[in-house]
DNA sequence: CTGAAAGCGCTAACAC
DNA sequence: GTGTTAGCGCTTTCAG
């Protein structure tokens, strides 16, 4: 820096103040300064800078272990989070940790390494955002717990999306429609998703003068079936699936195809939070209301830096809704009379 | 720091010498100073010690923004590296670079910020491992460019793992095995992947005594159906199909279910380097090769790691193989001739 | 607007 | 084994 400062004919807290604009510097001391630092390839150290300002520009993204395992939509909040980090001059860093394991969480802010923490996967009552809170770090959230008066966050709209996905199932004439949802543990343990789309169908489909129809199901494939099949004896009338869950969602569709019932002649299906990059791997593929994963991330962090850089920061509190893509899994309700019962009818081909 | 000092009645060098080992202290000594520390809740801070030592303890993996956009693969490479990271006291960050942005990729470097760099998605001719070398940052892969010489790697072994798909296939009695590749421009590109398990789908083939068939296919279901129908067109007895191209693989499915084809009494498929929770997203579940992508990311973790903190570090260079995992999707070969044409047969169920 | 200098919190000589 | 101390490369007072 001193060898920059002497090449641009300055002194060296100028080259400081041109470099981090915490003091005006003229035009044309800049340029000079600019000049210098390309010429020699100059990158300020960041380390000793995080040390001196006593700002790292480092994020953490906390993500935990999760037992589902992480999907695309996941894996879009991070890309997301990276580039928008990346953007604004930060980087990121990624802490897996442990859903529970507060003490490890404590240990790693301790280090002064970061300027703030982005979490995802929020339980609608979450130790980690207590701690944060606690320890007074600067934070933000993609997802938000049960009660998140002055913290930012950013979430997806679940009501809207339940709203939009039963609302073009009604339009298709549907009127038996049911709701399969994650595995109960994932909704006692408040994962929020489930918990508030769960909530919100119920809701929905009551103000419709319709009767809602539910169930938890674990996140297999066979679990899916054997859920269906359950639902199906239950409710032989239901003509219409709002699914949480895509693994399950596909034992659904082996067990409806098990039954001789083709998607969509016989049952719609509409799978919510799916991102289309799993909405396309069936057969026929699912329609979807998808997240706008990406931007979720991109705000997330964008929230922290807003937070950490400007002096009177107001709360950012945003619900971003699902965009419904019809594809080939959802039609027009069938009669139920005129379906097909277990084995006893040949399989259509799908008219995808 | 010297509050822990004075708290164990040691000297503050003490503290350090304890903290990071670099000097023998008394076993008792060790004691007082890690009670006094945890007393306290102190944590050294990371900026200062960095600076002070001249390692970060931080890490970069860089990974770049894909045209096919990230799959459940790279996802675990990602979530492998982080946590094997987390586990060796090191930060891992993320670098989502352009391809071809290599003075990005330098400027990020000269930040000094990170120790070493782990590189993802490499290809057979990449400037940002030329760049890597030519500074002399360390660094190890996850992939390898066509010349790897003094350069530590983990890399899927594509060789083996065509071999098995292979050996299975004709296990099955298939003798008219088609290769569906991704899109040509990635393999023109110099992807790793998309070159090597071409070339060795090749070689296994022709050794097998065998006609090699292989075809190009952009990323999208749609792309899958129309190569899957020329393919067929011009080689009708095809009866098996190996696929490193999983949205093409579901266009494949599509097609096939419209000619009236049952998978997999009609034709028999693998995926090659398939993530689980993506072969099991289709109906039939597909049969796949595998790939061990969370040790894949912890092993470049761990590689880069060696190279940093021991002396004389030896090269390493690792090729996995993937796993076979049979599902629904193949089964003994069909006769040929006996198979349903276009539109001409009813479908059949699913046997899975 | 500029220049000198005191740290940021730690590591790693060096002398004991 | 322990204690003293000079930096690591930058930011940010403070006096000009």
């Amino acid at each position: 820096m001193l060898e920059v400062a002497k090449r641009a004919n300055v002194a060296l807290s100028t080259v400081s103040y041109a470099l981090n604009g915490t003091r005006p510097v003229s035009e044309e001391t800049r340029q000079r300064i600019w000049q210098a630092m390309s010429e020699l390839g100059y990158q300020p150290h960041a380390l000793a800078r995080g040390l001196a300002s006593r700002r790292s520009h480092i994020i953490a993204l906390l993500f935990p272990a999760l037992p589902r395992g992480f999907g695309a939509t996941e894996l879009e909040f991070v890309t997301g989070a990276a580039e928008a980090a990346q953007n604004r001059g930060y980087h990121l860093v990624l802490w897996p940790t442990e859903m529970h394991g507060v003490t490890e969480l404590q240990q790693l802010i301790r280090q002064s390494l970061v300027d703030g923490v982005l979490v995802m996967e929020v339980r609608l009552s979450d130790e980690r955002i207590d701690l944060l809170q606690q320890i007074g770090v600067p934070f933000s959230m993609i997802g938000r717990p049960s009660i998140a008066t002055d913290m930012d966050f950013v979430d997806i709209d679940f009501e809207q999306t339940t709203r939009d996905a039963v609302a073009y199932l009604v339009g298709l004439g549907h009127r038996q429609i049911a709701f399969l949802n994650h595995a109960e543990e994932a909704y006692n343990a408040g994962y929020g998703p489930s918990v508030r789309t769960a909530a919100s169908f119920e809701q929905v489909i009551t103000a419709a003068g319709l009767t809602p129809i539910s169930r938890f199901c674990g996140d297999t494939a066979l679990a899916g079936q054997e859920v269906f099949e359950e639902l199906i004896q239950a409710h032989p009338d239901v003509t219409a699936l709002a699914t949480m869950n895509e693994r399950a969602t596909v034992g659904v569709m082996q067990a409806a195809a098990a039954r001789g019932w083709t998607i969509p002649d016989d049952l719609s299906v509409v799978s919510l939070v799916s991102s289309p990059r799993v909405a396309e791997m069936t057969l026929p593929p699912l329609t979807a209301l998808t997240p706008p994963s990406a931007d979720l991330g991109r705000l997330g962090v964008e929230m922290l830096i807003a937070q950490l850089e400007e002096v009177d920061h107001q709360l950012v509190q945003q619900l971003r809704p699902c965009r419904l893509v019809v594809r080939g899994s959802t039609g027009p309700a069938p009669d139920p009379a005129s379906r097909a019962h277990q084995g006893s009818a040949p399989p259509r081909a799908s008219s995808d």
